[in-house]
DNA sequence: TTGAAAGCGCTAACAG
DNA sequence: CTGTTAGCGCTTTCAA
């Protein structure tokens, strides 16, 4: 542990000199492949080893026109939606030898931008872009640039990009016969980010569901917000302000939900006897809440892992599945239902991992 | 938006033969650089537009032995102690052109040293190593084969690597401080991956402060487990079952704390009543566990942001600074002090972002 | 079985 | 002001 001499690289040449051959040879050897005979092959991987050579990637994939990453754009790795996504994803990826270039653009419209600019100058073989937030047209236009690409959470035509969804209307839908069930009658809703299209397909769900119901829905008790803690904090008191007479919450995720909650407490408003609260995503604290969050269930990992997956086959020109669809799966815990004995749904899924 | 052709990119010779001039014209209009005529630079600027062309990030590198990239390493990205890290690194990065690889390591120490090795394949001009699980020697012979470095939660020689960390050993005595005031004289702790640094300083600090202090803490009552809701739980389990005298328990991390408090709850052990529980890292959410989670406060955040900006100084030569230290701070909740008022410490702490 | 030459896309260092 | 040459580290192609 000398002072740091900054490693010079060990290259192909080097390694070839040293044992003596021609830097094909050595290439030869570092990649497996034969016409090298056992002589020559022992004495190259002598020279790897006492030089420490590794193959520059960089390199390699300046000549085959590949670079063997792939992009991952997110809206946001602080919502705990999305950690489980990008870990579903990196899985795939490393397993097929790929590396990830992750990028976090805060909701940022421009950055979100830049970043898919940045990531094509950086030439990955293909990126993922988990509910962003251009328009169709920007974000449409920037996908084709690339070699392949996946959306999470929204469509886009199959010769652009793939895409992995949620049946998102249908989880709207599922919350708001919940909350008719329960006798709820008067719905409030705590809205995302007015870019979002998964925001804006739940919206649709939950109007569609209510207005069959009769249950009231009227504008004024939409509130859109910031998709944080602090966002769900504010819109539910804007809420409250407002309008009293709400007895039902729906909102656009669990940590706006976690928000509300806190709104709620502050404000001596009692869940669920006074309203009741839905999230959506079900992140793995939302059963932690208090009290615990009743909410839609995503299955996240599987979403990145799919998605990391039809990119792959995207990348190596196989189109066929296009468009991977999920349904969420509502999950009743106590912000919907008080807290009685968890009901046997419940118990079930508090198994999973 | 017609079938997609692989758009088969378009290179500075391109855009040369278009414009009717030199790559090293074209070049020099890409990067600004003066010495091009008015004229020239507007042919240039249509053609450059006309094609789309975008330089290609790769190539440059590979000329100047640098990639503008750098990796970073988390143990577990599902864990919400690493996305702020994540975040704070990535944001700097960013600023400061970089694009960031994300491993994602899933505590494997194996898949630690293939990552680490992956990236120097792909020849980043940096890593960071969050928690790393390596043992000193292996971690700093691979990280000695990088241009820089740096690790978070774990000191290693300066010639090695920076360092930004927290002060474990400070927080458990914090910590156990805070029991001991509350009266509480039987502790038990649930630890966290035998192969983590800070988790061994952790330890430290409570069995100095406890054996300081005249508190109980038995070998039998430390119970080693996974650092997950789950690892938590099945851990609290092992312990309620060998002991039943427990009035404290410290966990490795708020994640294993929530397990616990699960688990706790099950059992109809009341906490704080009968154990008051402390948690660490103050993630997001440990504020809406049931009852919410006194713990130890660490700048994620700031980790991540100061981390990736010593690693730019190295990167670029500049060593001077070498080594930050962050304090933890106790934040009181109820799962120590029960569900008065809270305190004013704690009113402070819930108006942070 | 082995090697020489050429080139991936770009830029530093020189000409002109 | 503009262009030519050479080469970053590797691999494809062709020749020996």
């Amino acid at each position: 542990l000398t002072t740091r001499q900054t490693p010079d690289k060990v290259t192909l040449a080097d390694v070839a000199s040293r044992a003596g051959v021609s830097t094909m040879t050595v290439s030869r050897v570092v990649n497996g492949l034969d016409g090298v005979g056992e002589q020559t092959r022992r004495r190259v991987r002598e020279a790897i080893d006492e030089l420490g050579y590794r193959p520059n990637i960089v390199a390699r994939g300046l000549k085959a026109s590949r670079s063997g990453t792939v992009g991952l754009l997110v809206t946001d790795i602080t919502n705990p939606y999305f950690p489980e996504i990008v870990r579903g994803a990196e899985d795939v990826a490393f397993g097929a030898g790929y590396t990830v270039f992750l990028n976090n653009v805060l909701e940022d419209v421009e950055r979100e931008a830049q970043a898919l600019l940045a990531l094509e100058d950086r030439r990955v073989d293909g990126v993922i872009a988990c509910s962003p937030r251009l328009t169709d047209e920007r974000l449409q236009a920037l996908l084709l640039r690339h070699g392949a690409a996946v959306v999470v959470n929204r469509w886009a035509p199959a010769e652009v990009a793939g895409s992995v969804r949620v049946e998102h209307r249908l989880g709207a839908r599922l919350a708001v016969q919940h909350l008719h069930a329960l006798g709820r009658r008067r719905l409030a809703v705590l809205a995302g980010p007015e870019h979002s299209h998964a925001g804006r397909e739940r919206l649709e769900g939950m109007a569609e569901t209510a207005a069959e119901l009769g249950l009231e829905l009227p504008p004024q008790r939409l509130i859109h917000g910031q998709p944080t803690v602090e966002g769900g904090q504010a819109a539910a008191a804007r809420l409250l302000e407002a309008s009293t007479s709400v007895d039902a919450l729906l909102c656009f995720n669990d940590v706006m939900a976690a928000g509300a909650l806190q709104e709620l407490r502050c404000r001596g408003v009692s869940v669920p006897d006074d309203i009741a609260v839905v999230g959506y995503d079900d992140i793995p604290f939302a059963r932690m809440f208090t009290p615990s969050l009743t909410t839609l269930h995503v299955p996240t990992y599987e979403l990145g892992m799919h998605a990391m997956r039809v990119l792959l086959d995207r990348m190596e020109g196989r189109h066929q599945q296009v468009s991977i669809v999920f349904q969420p799966e509502l999950i009743v815990r106590e912000s919907t239902v008080g807290a009685g004995a968890p009901g046997p749904r419940e118990l079930a899924r508090s198994n999973r991992q």
